[in-house]
RNA sequence: GGCUAGGUAGCUCAGCUGGUUAGAGCGUGGCACUCAUAAUGCCGAGGUCGUGGGUUCGAGUCCCACCCUAGCCA
């Protein structure tokens, strides 16, 4: 029976760009949206730019635009983000639209009938230069409990506590640089706390990952509070009808952004409103999202729908974070990886392939170590997937090129056609990690049939003809029946497979009958393995240093230097892995003398050198405490990367880099300059 | 700081309600094969299951403490 579903991930904000996190989000939820498609039901998927708030308008100030004009780029930008990693939105909307303040207001408004909206005073940070309200992160000052300087308003990154702004010793204001001042304001509240029974009504209903429900149980026993929902002008957002001068509050607005979102879809298709969110519709409503913003989905979201009469979601999936080689995502460490650097290097599919992999229902966080990421992408995908394809092609193609008549296994081919359902199950549960793993143990039983029967064997004996293609169809087959069961993941591939194999993929049960007797194109490499030297630049610090931003929550605005990078990068493509003078160039490279060396307490590795390279000296921590005494290197004339990214480690920052050789065996050896040179000289 | 989760072979992960010699894939060593994008098949090596206690006839699996990592604290 077909299913209709509504799915969303999560809106991505409009200040900055898509890292490998926004990806990772995208691509499971475009995974379960293309696996429910292939499985017959009706699924629509729906985004929007998540475009409102404090950070926006303040960003939009500092680059001097308009924030309408800072949106629709950003929307743009992650569009084709979206679009390159094979994202298939049935709409890509904005919160900052016609369909969006139509639908806050008349929930609002239910909400208010229903009495679920309060009215009361709050006090707050203001700036009198800015002549706004500052939210807590725009505050800066000294933690009053550990009294680390330069801490936000909400809580320390150093000693971990929380606290109110007003409690900050010597606060000031992150937009002015000045002392703010405590206002009252009256603000609007959502009654969340009249919503409990309701709520534990609601996540009783749903499947959901114990570390979510611990996570749940937790809030209730602490108790729910009121939500504020409702901000000072000058705001960018949506002004409150009933309240001048204020304004619905950007985590109001946004998952509001998923009906709005729908509602554009609607006007298109001609869909019906109440079938997908009319309060106890048989549709399905189900939201991907990050553990980070659990709260809001899992209760604020379900509360508000409720209190406004609609429907609750059916599911909301949350998934953990993204780390890159054991490490969390930042810019500081050097492990930050936007979308588009990854895609302006690397194709979408094994990075698609590779997620999948690893992804399983549960909030534990995923690492993506690139060292793992080329073994899996070019040995599970390359190496036993399309190898099964590659192989039996040619016996095709020399015994005329269309298909047996007939399965030289049947029992062998059922076997893979029963896995079929076991694996959608799993997909179902979202444990691709669990469906891939099947999936590839398939594909070692295809590479071990082929190796059995040995076609290239037989084919020494005209009389074995028949038996060749027999075998070869039977191989084509197992490829194809994998193929489909890998569609959801590798869209674009399945294509290329269903133009080979003359019939596309258009639906999971396509397995049931075997291709026979077909005529087959001609072969063509269905992917290619990756180079290494790409996936290692993935974690190459940016070449422009980045300017410090005020803005706190601006994270990765688009780089001045991507576009450079990228027509340098595409050369390198190009011309195999050489790169131009542009490139080289890029690195600036430096003498430098050791002015002192010493071992890094609580490392094996480390030594931690003092170095002359311009007017200040610079501090650099180098691996290469195996092959070298501190005191051998005291006055040493040395190579060092001057331009890298400062990199703080456990043990303090590393400004640079010291250039060593090694090889296989142990040992690294240090590259020097001969007697003459001068520290600071450049090196080319 | 409180809370929620994770810490299992070089890497990434499975291990259900405690029960015989802890599994898989990748990588690695050897052999075979040569149809296939140096692909594939077979055989092998690799782990005191974060640390320290405890419960039990028996613990990766339960309890306690601690360490490390991530998230949340509206």
């Amino acid at each position: 029976m077909s299913r209709k579903l509504l799915v969303t991930h999560a809106l991505p904000y409009a200040n900055g760009s898509l890292h490998l996190g926004h990806s990772l989000e995208a691509v499971q939820t475009d995974i379960w949206v293309r696996f429910q498609r292939l499985r017959g039901h009706d699924c629509l998927f729906v985004c929007a730019e998540d475009c409102h708030g404090t950070p926006v308008m303040i960003r939009a100030q500092q680059q001097g635009e308009t924030p309408e004009a800072l949106i629709g780029a950003s929307a743009a930008e992650h569009l084709r983000d979206y679009h390159d990693l094979l994202i298939e939105h049935d709409q890509f909307h904005s919160t900052h639209s016609a369909e969006n303040q139509r639908c806050c207001n008349q929930l609002y408004a239910a909400l208010r009938a229903a009495g679920l909206i309060s009215r009361r005073s709050v006090r707050q940070a203001y700036d009198e230069q800015a002549r706004m309200f500052l939210p807590d992160r725009y505050v800066r000052g000294i933690c009053p409990r550990c009294k680390s300087p330069d801490q936000y308003g909400d809580s320390c990154e150093v000693c971990g506590s929380t606290y109110a702004p007003a409690e900050l010793l010597e606060p000031r204001s992150t937009v002015s640089g000045s002392a703010p001042v405590w206002r009252e304001s009256e603000h609007l509240f959502f009654r969340l706390g009249a919503c409990e029974a309701m709520l534990r009504e609601w996540l009783a209903s749903g499947a959901r990952a114990p570390a979510v429900r611990a996570k749940l149980e937790e809030w209730f026993t602490a108790g729910l509070q009121d939500w504020d929902i409702s901000r000072d002008a000058p705001y960018f957002g949506f002004e409150v009808p009933d309240a001048p001068g204020k304004y619905f509050y950007v985590w109001f607005d946004a998952p509001i952004g998923y009906i709005a979102s729908f509602e554009a879809l609607r006007a298109r298709r001609g869909l019906d409103f109440d079938l997908y969110w009319k309060s106890e519709t048989a549709s399905e409503l189900h939201h991907f999202i990050g553990k980070d913003i659990s709260y809001f989905h899992n209760l604020f979201w379900p509360a508000v729908l409720h209190g406004a009469g609609l429907r609750r979601p059916t599911g909301v999936h949350v998934h953990g974070f993204l780390t890159i080689n054991g490490e969390k995502m930042s810019k500081s460490r050097g492990t930050f990886i936007s979308a588009r650097r990854y895609l302006e290097r690397l194709p979408p599919e094994p990075l698609r392939y590779y997620f999948a992999a690893k992804l399983g229902a549960g909030v534990e966080d995923l690492d993506m170590n690139l060292d793992d990421f080329l073994a899996r992408s070019n040995s599970d995908l390359v190496g036993k997937f399309v190898n099964i394809a590659s192989r039996c092609a040619g016996f095709i193609e020399r015994s005329g090129g269309r298909l047996g008549v007939q399965l030289a296994d049947p029992a062998l081919y059922a076997e893979f056609v029963a896995a079929g359902e076991r694996i959608a199950a799993l997909y179902e549960q979202r444990e691709y990690g669990a469906a891939i793993r099947e999936i590839m143990t398939l594909a070692d039983q295809a590479n071990r049939y082929v190796d059995l029967h040995k076609p290239w064997a037989l084919a020494k004996d005209p009389a074995q003809a028949p038996r060749v293609l027999a075998v070869a169809t039977q191989g084509i087959n197992l490829f194809r029946a994998l193929m489909i069961y890998l569609t959801p993941v590798l869209p674009r591939m399945s294509e290329a497979a269903g133009h080979f194999l003359g019939v596309p993929v258009s639906a999971w049960n396509d397995v049931a009958t075997p291709l026979l007797g077909v005529p087959l194109a001609a072969y063509q490499p269905l992917a290619t393995r990756l180079d290494p030297a790409l996936v290692a630049q993935l974690i190459e610090a940016p070449s422009a240093p980045t300017l410090p931003s005020a803005a706190p929550a601006a994270i990765g605005g688009p780089a001045g230097a991507t576009a450079a990078a990228a027509k340098s990068s595409e050369k390198a493509q190009q011309g195999g892995g050489m790169i131009g003078m542009d490139d080289f160039s890029r690195i600036d490279l430096r003498v430098a003398r050791v002015i002192s060396a010493e071992r890094v307490e609580g490392s094996e590795k480390l030594l931690r050198l003092s170095l002359e390279l311009g007017a200040e000296p610079r501090q650099v921590l180098s691996g290469i405490r195996s092959s070298y005494a501190p005191e051998q290197l005291v006055g040493r004339l040395v190579i060092v990367v001057a331009n890298l990214e400062p990199r703080r480690m456990r043990f303090g920052v590393s400004a640079g880099m010291v250039l060593c050789a090694s090889g296989e065996g142990d040992g690294v050896f240090l590259l020097g300059a001969d007697s003459g040179a001068q520290p600071g000289m450049k090196v080319s």
